[in-house]
DNA sequence: GCAAATTTGTTCGTATGTATT
DNA sequence: CAATACATACGAACAAATTTG
């Protein structure tokens, strides 16, 4: 006995589809058909079923069957559009060019804007004390009213008291962009900014806004961007979730062609 | 009846492991304690448990238990290591200097050199016709004897026969980088690449190779690398595969204290 | 619109295998 | 070897979602 039934079942399975006999879209035979095929019980070619689920391979919808998934074409998000100005994707300005580009109509919710206290990472990040106020700024975003990105920015409450960015208070668009905003009004002008780029499985949050499967099987993209002004010291911490299913990153660096 | 008992379970324990009652490393009650505190069969408890699992919270192991996950430190990969040369970070020179510098010790397995047919994507991504040949140089890489990534380079076979790039079939490593053996003995010179990072679930080879859980719980990463050369031409294909469990990419842009 | 049939989802009980202590 | 704990597998029943007649 060298590997569970169970597993046998999802490798062959897996087998067919991936040879094509089980082309994408296509309907698997039924529980109790694959019972009857592979003379397992009900629950063993459930648990199949799971593996090649996890795998991603296939998807069930209840009352209907068991389909081969479709293949995701996958949105690439640009982290750097423009390796001269190094002005980064992602931001306001340059992720609504490159919807746009592909045809797609982005739309923002309606901004929410609180103001609480930064502790750990967070802090950290902003180099700031813990318990320091800080602005946070949460927008939901769409494509094709398809649920896409959960963006929060971070900027430390001195912008404002110290440096009169009162604007970032607002719970309104700003056009030209935050970091536009700051560098031309406040004088906090960004030279430089980190990206870090982790996965992880989703919260119910995230589950519910993206619909992606409730057993938490799709994980999410977790970009943090750092943005540093003039004098070395950060600024602005923004945190953006994607659903990895459905979106690739992608970096420039020199001379790249089209 | 809202939800089903198998998740009510898993939110109830969810909640006790993000409270802190159940610390990182800690070990749950057994499933059968667990099926008598909520008064479910086994199998109920199961389901919860594995509901669990695939969100990364606990781990199970035969014989001993349920364990609530250590968190794990993620090493960063950096995939611009300096904006001013542009050099980027994943390629061999750097990632052994990043890897050091930690305090860690690489290690690259044997090399393995094969010529194969590119088709589909890897044909598109070196802009060859469909059936060309080309170099494949694949390596599999650890830290502190850990399994890290695998990675496999494509080489177009032109490089060989029209630029005498004789090296790239040799099984041996090319100690001061490829791309910088191509540069300084062939004249292709690497001005310019473009990286794209997709998350998806692991394959067999993936799974044994990472030690990562059987049912494909853990996804990995997959860094697509094309470098073009002085014409703007492709020149090179790396695919880099990472496990998404604990790895971590950077991007720095412009000025980036460290 | 409704009822029946089909298909997956949830839950129980039970038994046996395998890994660890 | 024995005890403990998770893994696999079977059978059964009912619920919920969807399609079909």
């Amino acid at each position: 006995m060298a590997d569970p039934m169970y597993r046998q079942i999802a490798d062959d399975l897996r087998r067919q589809i991936e040879a094509g006999d089980l082309p994408a879209g296509s309907q698997l035979p039924t529980e109790l058909d694959l019972c009857d095929e592979y003379g397992a019980s009900r629950n063993t070619v459930r648990d199949a079923i799971r593996l090649l689920i996890t795998r991603g391979l296939v998807e069930t919808r209840p009352g209907q069957g068991t389909y081969v998934v479709e293949n995701i074409q996958r949105f690439v998000t640009t982290l750097i559009e423009d390796p001269e100005t190094g002005r980064g994707g992602g931001e306001e300005g340059v992720y609504i060019a490159q919807v746009e580009a592909a045809n797609r109509t982005p739309r923002n919710c309606a901004l929410r804007v609180e103001i609480q206290q930064a502790v750990g990472d967070l802090a950290a990040a902003l180099q700031v004390e813990d318990g320091t106020y800080v602005i946070s700024r949460h927008q939901q975003r769409f494509i094709d009213s398809a649920p896409w990105s959960l963006q929060t920015s971070y900027y430390p409450m001195s912008l404002v008291n110290s440096h009169g960015a009162t604007r970032l208070l607002e719970a309104t668009d700003i056009p030209e962009g935050s970091v536009t905003y700051l560098g031309e009004h406040v004088g906090i002008k960004q030279t430089g900014y980190r990206d870090k780029i982790a996965v992880r499985p989703p919260d119910e949050t995230e589950i519910s806004f993206f619909s992606i499967s409730a057993d938490g099987l799709v994980p999410v993209f977790e970009v943090f961007r750092v943005g540093f002004d003039q004098n070395g010291n950060p600024f602005r911490l923004t945190v953006t979730v994607y659903p990895a299913d459905r979106i690739q990153f992608a970096v420039n660096v020199g001379e790249v062609p089209t």
